[in-house]
DNA sequence: ACATATATTGTGAGCGGTTTCAAGCTGAAA
DNA sequence: TTTCAGCTTGAAACCGCTCACAATATATGT
């Protein structure tokens, strides 16, 4: 079907190793045989077969990823600073998204054992500790994101989480905001983790007591941060801040406390995580975090596993507090109406 | 290093053209011998080289998709759209991101000559159409999103831009805005020349002249589309209706009018296109377009043409107003001092 | 018992590259 | 003239798998 090394050295008379030796430029090939053969490739219009050259050179050129299965938020802006990186060195990106509703069948394993890429980059909690410990014991090269990395050889780029709940905790505080309530990540999960200790951090050091009442936990989606901020109105608690710890879920709380005629900020201040891009429209104070940067580091970690440089260690991103209309005394924000 | 058929043949004392067929359950082996070598396999751990297998089969279980280097809008969803359908054949989804500031050196020709994908579709106007023409005259299957096919034997999956915008259109229209504004995409792209179809194809209808003056050109980015009504009002140029080709520039059309202290929709009633996430927030009316089933049909179309089936043919996929303040007369909406 | 199916397994030849090794050729040194 | 190094090149093995075909074993029919 396609053109082989054998059809270009039949072409110009030599054999497909020297044609071979040719489009690895080595430099054991003779000057005149080389501009023959580059020129039969041209003719011929020839392109080497990369799975084949995979299999003898044992290296794929290509970098896993396995995203969850969220379509929004952050993960484009990771995904094409990866890209950034790796299109760099000619390498090409497998996406795989894993969690949710899909059946994850063996797809991980298959990335995995199967030799189809030369590093694997996990973003979140889409794939098992104890599977990250399986690969890193078969010499994959894995490197973590957005997830508290299971082992010492396998390196995790992050988000300065609990540094940025802190500075938002400490911006409602400043504000003299008495009762906060933290609308929470699920639990395990890493940034939730990490977010929720930022904001218990900045309690303490303000020597306010935490109070478990006052927080309630979501999955990171907007109808849940919806559901967590009525069932604590429902409770009756009473609060006069909000952190949330992500931008959505603190764009649900916003919808609820406007149906209920709550006003932002003055009665209610509220700050989110993560910056989406809807965070700006809404005039939702935040933090942002430097996605695409996170990205590239990831990607540049994958690298440098492949490249056997040692200790590549795990790295912790900067945020960086956005202030906005939702957190801005003298200001006031509303919605419209949302429909679904 | 990894194990091999041999490996495993070694194992439990049969060759390695028995373990390939228990691993690719042919009827052919015993059923004692079978029950022995998978026990083997999984004792070992065993799991086949996909690259070695790629080679002899060739093929390689893996669709490519090149996308537009933009991470918001409609591509993220699309990809995941074409995942869903992707996984459930096995198949693995290679993603590279052109045009922009990418460097796209041969990727594109790598893809295709170097047999690394089974097929590819292209997102908008990422691949010149000679490169298409190439493509396909190498039997290789290729699908066109949201972008005409340059040849027959090319299907292409397509959003009914023409009819979306019509009825978008229609819209102000029936509200009795008489003097309308149209913020077109790049001349070239076919979103935005079918939506500019649709919008003129609609004043025709109402009996009313087109107007070339107004219709202005953005690139389909917020401050393009900010840039473009500014203008628009610095040439004295008088509206009270917008049509922008999609949110993003419509959103931008609405903070140049707030600053103006022009009143939306009272002044001016405003519809994009799309329905990104921010335009629920925004109160920005819209035409929403099946991203996600975008995604599924066109990784269907692919693998019909691998499948070899006849004439996969391009699809047009139904839009569908979405109403929204921002043209709902009575209503008024606003932005927040927009921070960069 | 013999011929002939039938079931099961192994052998060997690829797939399209890379890479080691040896061989051919040249010219310079002895 | 012989010798040997240096430069080019080709032959062949190998990467790990698939598959056509041969080989063997067992069962069936006469």
């Amino acid at each position: 079907m396609a053109l082989t090394l054998e059809d270009v050295g039949r072409q110009c008379g030599v054999s497909r190793s020297t044609v071979s030796r040719v489009i690895n430029n080595s430099p054991l090939v003779n000057e005149v045989t080389k501009v023959r053969v580059t020129k039969a490739i041209k003719e011929l219009n020839y392109a080497p077969n990369l799975i084949a050259r995979s299999l003898t050179r044992n290296k794929t050129d290509t970098l896993a990823v396995t995203l969850p299965d969220i379509t929004g938020g952050v993960f484009p802006e990771i995904l094409s600073g990866m890209d950034e990186i790796a299109s760099e060195r000619g390498y090409h990106l497998l996406v795989v998204f894993l969690g949710g509703a899909r059946p994850r069948t063996s797809t991980v394993e298959q990335l995995i054992t199967h030799r189809r890429c030369d590093a694997i980059v996990t973003v979140a909690t889409t794939v098992e500790d104890s599977e990250l410990n399986s690969m890193a014991k078969q010499k994959m090269p894995v490197v973590c994101v957005l997830r508290k990395s299971p082992a010492s050889d396998i390196p995790s780029v992050l988000f300065d989480d609990a540094g940025g709940a802190m500075q938002a905790t400490r911006l409602l505080l400043k504000q003299g905001r008495k009762k906060l309530l933290h609308v929470r990540g699920p639990k395990g999960n890493f940034d939730a983790d990490e977010r929720s200790r930022g904001f218990r951090a900045a309690l303490k050091e303000a020597g306010v007591a935490f109070d478990p009442a006052y927080e309630v936990t979501g999955d990171f989606r907007r109808d849940r941060g919806m559901k967590a901020v009525q069932n604590a109105l429902d409770h009756k608690l009473v609060f006069d801040g909000i952190f949330a710890a992500n931008d959505e879920m603190a764009i649900g709380a916003i919808e609820v406390l406007g149906e209920k005629g709550i006003s932002i900020p003055k009665d209610v201040s509220i700050i989110g995580f993560d910056d989406i891009e809807s965070a700006r429209f809404v005039g939702l104070s935040t933090v942002r975090v430097p996605t695409r940067e996170l990205g590239r580091v990831a990607a540049q970690l994958a690298f440098d596993l492949i490249d056997g440089k040692k200790h590549p260690e795990t790295k912790i991103l900067p945020t960086e507090v956005v202030e906005r209309a939702s957190s801005t005394p003298g200001k006031a924000i509303g919605l419209f109406k949302i429909s679904p």
